[in-house]
DNA sequence: TAATAACATACTAATTTACTCTGGATTTAA
DNA sequence: TTAAATCCAGAGTAAATTAGTATGTTATTA
């Protein structure tokens, strides 16, 4: 159950962006010195974030990237769900609609299946909650 | 924030084991065709819940597995705890103590820490709350 | 004593992860 | 107009992890 470095890195990069967002466009290389992150490792985590409607950039100097939307509005979840796909413990319940490709077969009364589902949504449901401005909340 | 396939293996036998708790011991190899999975990967998955004490075994002919407890008190959290290690989503907040060994550098006012042990927290609450016993009964 | 089943451990192939490497395109400012 | 800064794109790669296999031993029962 552990997460990804990439949606480790973005969700702190992103946060790094909230913590600055009146500051407009920051280049990568600040973040990335900011957050000791490989900077080219970080270039790619933000070509996700940008085609994923999160962030928005500018190229040349003064470049450098935003928020696509004001902290309240961007939530954990998206920018994990960007990063890595569906947020699910197991593949057989990675899509909310409801045709299971399980490996037990079993699709139907499938009562694991019922632990995974409630568990993808619980997780999903708590990183839908807190926004990058609840995070800077936290700071004391 | 997928499972291990131990840890989904794991769910599914021991839930086997509960579905025949009156039966008494069960022997692996009908558990493995029952549940379709590698009856040897199924042997080093019942190893580590016997060391972790959630089942017992018995030797030879007649021989098998059949829970420790009642599945009223064995928690999907003890079985994936016990299988693949603390349940959290980053290393740096994989132990209750609080001495962190986090790659971000600051241990100390870490926004992004702060919602890692809500996660790692909100989520092994759900699995410590759901008994195998739980799960039989969403039987249909 | 033969069959059954747990137990133990070493090995391995495939996949995934976490990057690095190389080069190009765009913008600003001197 | 040129140099520097910056984003952008995609290929390559080393290490780690995962998901198993393979082989053999020990214990129990009929």
């Amino acid at each position: 159950m552990r997460l990804s470095s990439r949606g480790e890195y973005g969700v702190r990069a992103m946060l790094h962006l909230a913590l600055n967002y009146n500051e407009g466009y920051i280049s990568l290389s600040r973040i990335a010195a900011a957050e000791d992150i490989s900077q080219q490792y970080l270039e790619q985590i933000f070509a996700n974030l940008r085609r994923g409607g999160l962030i928005r950039s500018n190229r040349g100097v003064k470049g450098g990237y935003t928020l696509a939307s004001p902290p309240q509005s961007i939530y954990v979840g998206d920018i994990i769900r960007v990063l890595d796909g569906p947020i699910t413990p197991v593949e057989c319940v990675s899509e909310e609609g409801d045709e299971p490709d399980c490996r037990c077969g079993k699709s139907d009364n499938c009562l694991a299946r019922n632990l995974w589902m409630k568990l993808r949504d619980h997780i999903n449901q708590l990183l839908d909650e807190i926004s990058l401005q609840d995070m800077l909340k936290w700071k004391n």
